[in-house]
DNA sequence: ATGAAAGCGCTAACAT
DNA sequence: ATGTTAGCGCTTTCAT
C-alpha cells in the first residue's frame, strides 16, 4: 500500500542502507545517488515511518506532558510552550489531561509507559502515581507540585514567595482585614501558598487569624458561600486575595452574590495566570506564574535527564506580581452605612 | 533491560504466543496457564510495547487532533472532549496546535502522517494541508471550519444560525443599531456567521449596513480602535455583537477605551464558548458552540471512516443562546446628555 | 561509496 | 490448548 524504504530503494536502483543513510544524513552518499534517491522519494511520496524507526532505534523521540487541569489557562498555555520548545528540540509531545483524577493519571501513566515515551513532564495528583513511573525508569520531571522524598526533579515557582507578594501588596494599600480562599489543601502549591502567608504575617508582626482562611471547596460554591457570608459580617474584611485559578472563580462569584464591586466595595488579588481570553479578568490584580520559563525549564530539565541519565537538579521560579483595576488603597476612615 | 515478552514466557514457562494471547484474550488459555502468566507479568513489571505491537498490526490505535490555537477555550474543551471520547473507544490522542500558522500545520500533519496515525481530526488553516492529508490517504475529519469540494467529512456548529441568534436576541430587546465584529473573513466561520447576519436582516427587511461591520484585526486592536470611534460618534449603537471569542475581547477593549459600561450604556452579545475560568465573562451573553456534542461527532465520524474505508457524512450541529448580564432592552427614548 | 543482513518486540497464521 | 516462526519497516554493523 504505502511505499517502504524497500520500495524507495527499488526505484532509486540502490539498497535500503543509502536510501536510510540519504534520508538521515548519517554517512556520506554521492551526491548523484543522493539526488535518484530523493527523486524516487518525491515521485512515490514516500513519508518514512517512525513506528518502524522507533522500535529499531529504542526510543522515541517522543514525551509525554501530563497535566491536571487543561481547562486552567495556566496548564494550557505550559502545554502550548512545553510542545512548541519540545519540538525545537525534535520530540514530539503527547498530551493528556488527568483532570484531577488520580485512578485516570493511572492509566495515562500505564499508557505513557506501553507507548515508551522517552520521558514524561507531570503536574502530578498522586504521588503513588509518580513513584510507579519513577520505578518504571522512566525519566520524569515534575512541574507546578512537587513531593517530598521522591526521585525525580521538579520545576515550580515559588509560591510561599507569591503568596508573600500579594500579601504586601494589599498591606502595602493599607488593607489589615484580607480574606483569604485556597484550594485543596493537599496540594504542595496550597500548602506553599499559605506558609507564605504566615510567613509574611510573622514578618509583620501580626497574628495568623485562621477564620479568615476560606476553603474554595471542590466545586468553589463552598468558598464563594464562606466568603459571602464574611463579608455580610460586621467586620468583613477591606480585601480578597484569591491563592489559585480556582479560588479566585470562587471569591468573583461570592462577591458577586453579596452584590460586592470589586474595588470599590473590595479589592481583589489572584494567583494564577490571567489568559488573554479571560476578558475582564485581564484586569484583576494576579501572583502570575512564570509558564513559559516554567515550560523552558520542564523540557530542559527533562532532556538533561533523558541524556545524562540521571536526576536532575530542581527548579524554582519567581512569581511575579501583574496589578490590575482591582485593588485599591483602603479608606483612612470607614464610613457605616455612608455612600452607596 | 525492560522485560520482553520473552522473558514474560521463559519466567512463565510458556510460549511467547500464549503470553501474547493471554493478555490479549485473542484466544482461549487454560486458566491455570493464565495464572502463570500473569505472574510472571507482574513479577517482571512487564507492560508491553505499543511501539512493536504497532508496527506488527500496521495501526497505532492512535488519532491526530489538530487545532488552530489551544487559547481559545472552545479548542480547548475540544480537545479534552476529544480525548475522553476516544480512550473509550481505545484510541489514543496525540495532540498539537497550529496557531493558526499554515507552516506549523503542515509540519504537523507531515508529523502525524510519519507516525502512521489512525485518523486525524483537524481543525484547519489552510485547505492546501487538508487536501495534502487527504491524499495521503489517512481518514480525516475536519472541525469547526470546513472547505468547499474537499473529499472529507465536517462537523461544524450552524453559524449562519448562530449569527441569527444573537442577532435576534438584540432585535428583540428593541436595538436597532447594532455593531458586528468579525474575525478573518477568509475563515468559513466568519463568512457564514455574517451570512446569517445578511440573512436577519434580509428577514426583517431591513439593509444591512457594512460600515457597521468592524474587522476584529490581527491582534484585536484594530477592531477595538475602530469600535471606539463608533461609540464616540453621534449615532453611536445600542449594542455590539462580537462574532468570536477573539472579536469579543477586541469588542471589550474597544468598549473599556471609551469608557462605555455594559449592559448600562451598550449590550454584548459573544459568539464562542464561555469558559468556567472566565469568571466575569459568564455573565456575558454568549451565542455558544456545542463542543461537547461536536466533540462526540467527530470521533464518531471519524472512526466510522476509519472502519469503513470511505468518507463519512458531515454534521451540522445547532448552537445555543446563553443568556447573561451583558444585554438589556433598549430604552424607549434616548437622552442626549443625559443621567451619568 | 555502497550493500547484505540481523534483529528491535510483537502478532497471527500455521502447526501440533 | 499451546508452540513455532515469519515478518511488520527500519537502522546499523560488518563486508566489500
Amino acid at each position: 500500500m504505502k511505499p517502504t524504504i524497500k520500495d524507495v530503494a527499488k526505484a532509486a536502483g540502490v539498497s535500503v542502507a543509502t536510501v536510510s543513510h540519504t534520508v538521515n544524513n548519517t554517512r556520506k552518499v554521492n551526491p548523484e545517488t543522493r539526488e535518484r534517491v530523493l527523486a524516487a522519494i518525491r515521485q512515490l511520496g514516500y513519508s518514512g515511518h517512525s513506528i518502524a524507526r522507533s522500535l529499531r532505534r529504542g526510543q522515541t523521540s517522543t514525551l509525554g506532558l501530563v497535566v491536571s487541569d487543561i481547562e486552567n489557562p495556566f496548564f494550557t498555555k505550559l502545554a502550548s510552550h512545553v510542545q512548541r520548545i519540545a519540538s525545537l528540540h525534535g520530540y514530539q509531545v503527547v498530551f493528556a489531561n488527568s483532570d484531577e483524577h488520580p485512578e485516570r493519571e493511572r492509566q495515562i501513566i500505564d499508557a505513557l509507559t506501553t507507548q515508551r515515551v522517552d520521558g514524561v513532564i507531570l503536574a502530578p495528583v498522586a504521588q503513588e502515581n509518580a513513584e510507579r513511573l519513577v520505578r518504571s525508569g522512566i525519566p520524569l520531571t515534575l512541574v507546578n507540585r512537587h513531593f517530598a522524598g521522591i526521585r525525580a526533579p521538579y520545576v515550580i515557582a515559588d509560591d510561599s514567595l507569591g503568596a508573600r507578594l500579594g500579601f504586601d501588596h494589599l498591606w502595602t494599600l493599607g488593607h489589615r482585614n484580607i480574606a483569604f480562599i485556597r484550594g485543596d489543601i493537599e496540594r504542595s502549591t496550597t500548602k506553599d501558598r499559605i506558609r507564605g502567608l504566615r510567613e509574611a504575617h510573622r514578618a509583620r508582626g501580626i497574628p495568623f487569624d485562621e477564620s479568615l482562611l476560606i476553603d474554595a471547596g471542590h466545586s468553589g460554591d463552598q468558598g464563594a458561600a464562606e466568603l459571602a457570608e464574611l463579608m455580610s459580617g460586621k467586620q468583613r474584611p477591606t480585601a480578597v486575595f484569591a491563592l489559585s485559578n480556582w479560588a479566585l472563580l470562587s471569591a468573583i462569584r461570592g462577591l458577586h452574590r453579596c452584590l460586592m464591586s470589586c474595588p470599590a466595595d473590595v479589592s481583589v488579588v489572584g494567583y494564577g495566570l490571567s489568559n488573554p481570553y479571560w476578558m475582564p479578568a485581564a484586569a484583576i490584580c494576579m501572583v502570575e506564574q512564570p509558564v513559559v520559563t516554567m515550560a523552558e525549564e520542564c523540557v530542559r530539565v527533562l532532556l538533561e535527564q533523558i541524556k545524562d541519565e540521571k536526576v536532575a537538579e530542581s527548579v524554582v521560579l519567581p512569581p511575579t506580581l501583574t496589578l490590575g483595576d482591582s485593588t485599591r488603597r483602603v479608606e483612612p476612615r470607614r464610613l457605616r452605612k455612608a455612600s452607596s
